[in-house]
DNA sequence: TTCACTGCAAATGATTTGCAAAGCA
DNA sequence: TGCTTTGCAAATCATTTGCAGTGAA
């Protein structure tokens, strides 16, 4: 994990490894600030909200996380591979969506004087037993 | 405006008059709630911006204001007919994609249990002279 | 040792809410 | 007239920031 860091030019810090242990121990996860300082609690972690925040910004800057686009709360994504999103409506939780599950062509050329700097796909699902 | 407004079975205050014909006065925009309330200022018409809040949620409720799912604030768009956006970076502008300007193939199967109410796609741009 | 990082708590900014007064059907 | 809506300001919620103490190189 420090190498991890370093390689990002991210000094190591003690809070820092810890929080991208738990960020990247297992599968890909989708999480937020709040929940990732719950998670350093239970870990036996002390660490405060602030860095969490702080972090987080870090690691996006660096490009070790994405920033989720769904409205409300940030939302960072550890999988860093080109993918998209089903958006659980009722819920706010998220879902990746492989790159190779979904096609997107003739995407349209930028306004001018501007270059594309990535693509984002939310598909907004809703549990159909939930509401008649 | 009245009738639209009660076509969507909101009951037709001066208010939300007023803020509907602020909305869709011209071309399609998109606002957020202070953007629409300083409109509101400006053409002299006195709401309050709780009242902008409640309005705009209860026009998207109705179907006739479409959230922007960009991080941040609520962004609302008055174009309702199926599209996509250009999202700039930098200043946070949007800019409308017709949707047949774009081709979203093999929309793969949501998670089961669920239905697909809605499919956002943002572009993100930025301005290529901007940063070297 | 030095400068970056962390923690705390207060500050901020956006959005929501409670309650009394005003408006629409 | 009765019930909905509005306005104001205070309350919330998520996130950021200032500053003094702590830690990494």
């Amino acid at each position: 994990m420090a190498n991890k860091l370093a390689a990002a030019s991210i000094r190591p810090t003690r809070q820092r490894v810890r929080i991208g242990q738990i960020l990247w121990q297992s599968e890909h996860r989708h999480v937020t600030a709040e929940k990732v300082y719950m998670d350093c609690q239970e870990a036996g972690e002390r660490v405060s909200l602030a860095t969490v925040y702080n972090t987080l910004h870090q690691f996006r800057s660096a490009g070790l996380l994405r920033e989720v686009p769904v409205n409300g709360n940030c939302v960072y994504c550890t999988n860093i591979t080109p993918h998209h999103h089903f958006y659980n409506t009722e819920t706010g939780e998220l879902y990746d969506i492989p790159q190779d599950q979904m096609h997107l062509s003739q995407l349209p050329a930028p306004p001018s004087g501007m270059t594309v700097s990535g693509v984002d796909v939310v598909v907004r699902v809703k549990p159909n037993g939930g509401a008649a």
